[in-house]
RNA sequence: GGCGGAGUGGCCGAGUGGCUUAGGCAAGGGCCUGCAAAGCCCUGUACGCGAGUUCGAUUCUCGCCUCCGCCUCCA
C-alpha cells in the first residue's frame, strides 16, 4: 500500500482510507489573484502523484481543491501595482471577481499542461459564504470563537488544547503582531487568535452580510467549510505547501476538529519549497517563473513535470534552467525511443522493473528512484523493444509524461521548396561539393528544417506540420 | 525567542554502517563524420567541522559552524 509522510505524526505511514475502496483528498488550491508560478505547480503535482499512486491500488480517489477567490485577495491585488493585466482591468473598470475568474481559468490551463488530472470539484470560497457563516456560528456557540467590536469574529486558539500539534508551535512562543504592521490587532483578545470573519472596511469589494455586519471570511475558515462540505467529517489526506503548515493548516485543523468534536484529517502531506537559481521564488527577488516562461523558452511543459519527478517532494529543490533543459532533452529522447519501440512486435513487460517503480511510488513517492528505473529500462539491451514499449506506456499512468506521445505520429510535412533543396543538397554531397551543401543546409534551416547527415544519408526534422 | 528542514565530487542531486560508494548536467578523451549536429563508449571516489559509539561512519550519537523555510499574505 501507499505510504506517505504525515506532518502531524512526523512519520511515514500507510494511507488509511476511511471508506473501503475510496480515498478522500483535499488539496489547498490557488489564490487567484495572479498566475500560479512553478513553485505552486510542484505542490499541485504532489496531489496528482498521490492520486495516481492510490489509483494504482484500485482506490477511487475523490479530490477536492478549493479556489480562494475572496479573503485577502483585494489587499494582495493592490500589492500588484506593476501587474499590467490588473492595471488594464482597473482601467476597463473590471471587478475583483473578473480578475479572480481570469486567473482561475489560467490555473486550470496550467494544470492541464502538466497532465495533472482534474479534481472532482473546485469549490470557490465565494460560493460557500453560507457554509462559513454556519460554521462560525457553531464555533461561537461552542465557545471557541467570539465576536469583537470591529465586526470581526476571532477564533480563541487556547480553547482548543491540541492547537500547535501540527506545526510544533506553542501559543506562548508565537511572536505578537505581524510582519507588516508590527503591532497586534487591538480587537483580538490575544495576538495568536485569528479572524474567522473580518469586518469590512469602507472601500471593500466582495463583502457579504453577516450577523456581525458586512464583511468577508478569513482565509482559514474557507478550507474548513469547503472540506467539511464536500468530503465530510473524515478526510483521508490533506495536501498543501510546507508554508501552509502554519498558520493555515494549524488553524484549519483547530476550526474543523473543534467544530465536529473529533479528528478530521487523517494524514497531512506537505510539499517542500522550490528554490529557483538558489533563492526562494519571490516577486521581490525577481525570480518568479511561470509555466508560460518555461514554454516561452521552447520547453515542453512536461519537462518541468519530469524535472520535479527527478527529485523528492519532501526536499527543497533548487530548480535551474539547466535542470529543465536537461529534463526536456530526456523527455524528447524517451518519446522518440518509445515511438521506435512501438514498431516492434509486442512483448510482455519484464517483471522486474515494473514492481520496482510501483514500490518506489509507494515509498513516500520516491519518484527520483522511479525515474531511474525508466533510465535502466532504456539502457537494458537485453530487453526486446516491444517489452520496453509496453513498460513505458504502462508506467506512464504513474509518471504522467505522455511518453507515448510520438507513437504513430505522422511525419512532418516539408515546406515548399524544401524538397528540391534537399535533393540538390544530396546531389552536392554526392559530388563532394561541400560549399553548396553547407549553403543549402543553411537555407533549409531558414525554412525551419533541421538537416543532419547520417551514414544512411540526410535526415531532417521540421517544426512545420508535425 | 519558538518551530521545521538542510549541508554529498565543477553544478544539480539520490542513497547507504563495510559490499559494484546512483543518476543527470557540464568537462576531458575516443568512435563515427567532408564539416556540423546527434548518437555511442571511456574517464572523474565526494559526503560542513570536532568529538564519541564501532573492528569499521558520509551513514548512528553529542557539540559546533553555515544555510534555507515558517511564526497569522505566502505552494
Amino acid at each position: 500500500m501507499l505510504r506517505l509522510y504525515d506532518t502531524l505524526t512526523r512519520q511515514v505511514q500507510e494511507i488509511t482510507p476511511s471508506r473501503p475502496g475510496r480515498l478522500s483528498l483535499y488539496a489547498c488550491g490557488p489564490t487567484v489573484y495572479r498566475f500560479a508560478h512553478v513553485g505552486n505547480m510542484r505542490t499541485f503535482l504532489l496531489t496528482d502523484l498521490i492520486r495516481r499512486a492510490a489509483e494504482r491500488h484500485r482506490l477511487r480517489v475523490d479530490v477536492v481543491q478549493n479556489i480562494t477567490d475572496v479573503g485577502h485577495l483585494q489587499d494582495d491585488v493592490n500589492d500588484l501595482g506593476d501587474d499590467k493585466l490588473l492595471l488594464q482591468a482597473k482601467a476597463e473598470g473590471k471587478s475583483a471577481f473578473d480578475i479572480a475568474r481570469f486567473y482561475e481559468a489560467a490555473f486550470h490551463r496550467d494544470l492541464a499542461a502538466l497532465n495533472i488530472h482534474p479534481a472532482g470539484g473546485y469549490p470557490r470560497a465565494s460560493d460557500h459564504i453560507t457554509d462559513m457563516l454556519e460554521l462560525i456560528e457553531r464555533l461561537i456557540a461552542q465557545g471557541h470563537a467570539y465576536a469583537a467590536a470591529d465586526g470581526s469574529v476571532y477564533f480563541d486558539a487556547a480553547s482548543w488544547p491540541a492547537y500547535g500539534e501540527l506545526s510544533g508551535n506553542r501559543l506562548d512562543q508565537l511572536k505578537a503582531g505581524n510582519r507588516f504592521d508590527g503591532g497586534a490587532d487591538p480587537a483580538k483578545r490575544f495576538h495568536a487568535h485569528w479572524a474567522l470573519w473580518k469586518g469590512a472596511g469602507p472601500n471593500r469589494e466582495m463583502v457579504w452580510p453577516s450577523p456581525w455586519g458586512h464583511g468577508f471570511p478569513g482565509w482559514h475558515i474557507e478550507c474548513s467549510a469547503m472540506s467539511l462540505r464536500y468530503l465530510g467529517e473524515t478526510i483521508d489526506v490533506h495536501t498543501g505547501g510546507i508554508d501552509l503548515r502554519f498558520p493555515h493548516h494549524e488553524d484549519e485543523r483547530a476550526q474543523s476538529e473543534a467544530a465536529v468534536g473529533h479528528p478530521v484529517v487523517r494524514q497531512w502531506v506537505h510539499a517542500e519549497h522550490l528554490l529557483f537559481e538558489g533563492r526562494k521564488m519571490a516577486k521581490s527577488t525577481g525570480n518568479v517563473v511561470n509555466l508560460s516562461d518555461v514554454v516561452d523558452r521552447g520547453h515542453d511543459p512536461l519537462a518541468l513535470r519530469l524535472a520535479f519527478l527527478e527529485h523528492r517532494y519532501r526536499q527543497q529543490l533548487n530548480l535551474t534552467w539547466d535542470t529543465i533543459a536537461a529534463a526536456d532533452r530526456t523527455l524528447r529522447r524517451w518519446r522518440a525511443r518509445v515511438a521506435e519501440w512501438a514498431e516492434a512486435p509486442s512483448k510482455p513487460m519484464c517483471a522486474g522493473y515494473v514492481p520496482e517503480v510501483y514500490a518506489a511510488f509507494d515509498d513516500d513517492l520516491d519518484t527520483a528512484t522511479a525515474v531511474q528505473v525508466l533510465r535502466r529500462i532504456e539502457r537494458d539491451e537485453e530487453l526486446p523493444a516491444g517489452s520496453r514499449f509496453e513498460m513505458f506506456a504502462h508506467l506512464d499512468a504513474l509518471f504522467g509524461l505522455d511518453l507515448a506521445a510520438d507513437v504513430g505520429k505522422p511525419a512532418a510535412t516539408l515546406p515548399a521548396g524544401a524538397v528540391l533543396a534537399l535533393e540538390q543538397r544530396g546531389a552536392a554531397r554526392a559530388a563532394k561539393d561541400w560549399a553548396t551543401a553547407d549553403r543549402l543546409r543553411d537555407e533549409l534551416a531558414g525554412m525551419g528544417v533541421d538537416v543532419r547527415d547520417t551514414a544512411d544519408g540526410q535526415t531532417w526534422t521540421g517544426s512545420c506540420g508535425s
